[in-house]
DNA sequence: GATACTAATGACACCCGGTGCCGTTAGGAA
DNA sequence: TTCCTAACGGCACCGGGTGTCATTAGTATC
């Protein structure tokens, strides 16, 4: 979960030249948030701050929920290609476990930040909410995974209750890692994985596989 | 998931008599939200079409994306108590797999209003982020469930881990539900719970019981 | 340096969900 | 009838989000 990378690496082209960054309005709707609380801070007040119309505020992010979570689809796409990258001989959820733990690294620097946000992004009841969209994205990454591995449609059964319990697995362990200020994010996960990975065993999986027909659903 | 109950059955007793009831109420805006669709319907039209006043409507509901719900919280109740009344000699995957498909029976003739509702609550994303707060309260108690039952906080890894598998497990099987006209849904789900259930072994979660400093994290 | 082109900006009006406030209405009880 | 009470409905208001459009500030061209 690295943040939003290079807005200003782009080669100032044509027209004008934008008035601020992602990263920079992210930084000031964040520090907002962290003073003021999300719900009492308003979108208003965001753009004030950080010297821009209201307008101008959602070109930037499609709303406010939006703000926390920084380009998600870029490292969705990051973790993505992690797994296709792996080698086939590993089991699968070691697969997932290396994949997961890597999209979940972050710069020692942006450490305490992204403490934050997360605090934010699971405590929030508005962001908790607006969060599942982000998370039924990665869910589906993670069936498409496991359904591919196992000759699996990635809507049926195991792919799909696969995908939710890393998902369990990841806020769990997040849930851990913000309540122990002391706690190291990776070290968490890791062994989060480890501990459910002896309960879900991949070969046990795929002795049931075609033992019933594959009803397919939507992902 | 039993549509909300007796609105009617509370005796009339002072003051003006409510014009209309939850179940009313939700099956004309149920009625709307098919035929234009959840978001473009509006809460003037619903109030409208139910003769009611706009701000009448949000003493019923406590918003728009509460419609769809019914009663879920007496629902839960439900099911907590059911999970509570669970012989002890019982395995925990079979308590929750029996409590499970209890608070999702619905009677035979609210099964195509039932497929309507959770049609909408699964593919509109508005619902689908919103529902998260209702997943969240039904994760919990499977979760103290859990950590009863394995004598572990509710907020450690494991118990919060069944909670997420098992919702993935019913939403997974509701999806297969959903896209299969013909399918009984309590099959659907018993049958995914056994399914699950055997990657899930219970023993091999209590050897693990207490091998790691117990971190708790609020619920 | 003037001009043309382009892209970002900001102001404005508007829609919708949701809330606080308050006077009104419709029932039972005295 | 009168009193009490709970539900009702209208109104003003807030905040998030969108469509529109004139304006601004850059680059490229002459």
């Amino acid at each position: 979960m690295v943040l939003q990378g290079d807005d200003a690496a782009a080669r100032p082209r044509l027209g004008r030249a934008p008035s601020t960054t992602h990263a920079d309005l992210s930084h000031t709707a964040l520090r907002l948030f962290m003073e003021r609380g999300f719900d009492a801070t308003t979108v208003d007040e965001i753009a004030r701050e950080a010297g821009i119309g209201r307008r101008t505020f959602f070109r930037y992010f499609p709303s406010k929920n939006d703000v926390p979570w920084g380009d998600f689809d870029r490292l969705l796409d990051g973790m993505r290609d992690h797994l296709a990258s792996m080698p086939d001989d590993l089991p699968l959820m070691e697969q997932l476990r290396r994949s997961i733990l890597e999209f979940n690294r972050v710069p020692e620097s942006e450490v305490e930040y992204h403490r934050r946000r997360m605090e934010l992004l699971l405590h929030v009841p508005t962001l908790l909410a607006h969060s599942t969209l982000r998370y039924a994205s990665w869910r589906q990454v993670v069936a498409e995974h496991v359904g591919r591995r196992l000759g699996l449609p990635h809507g049926d059964l195991i792919p799909q209750t696969m995908a939710w319990t890393c998902l369990g697995v990841c806020l769990a362990g997040y849930e851990q890692w913000l309540g122990d200020a002391d706690a190291d994010l990776l070290e968490l996960l890791d062994e989060a994985f480890r501990l459910i990975d002896e309960r879900i065993g991949t070969e046990a999986i795929q002795a049931h596989r075609g033992s019933h027909a594959s009803r397919s659903a939507r992902g």
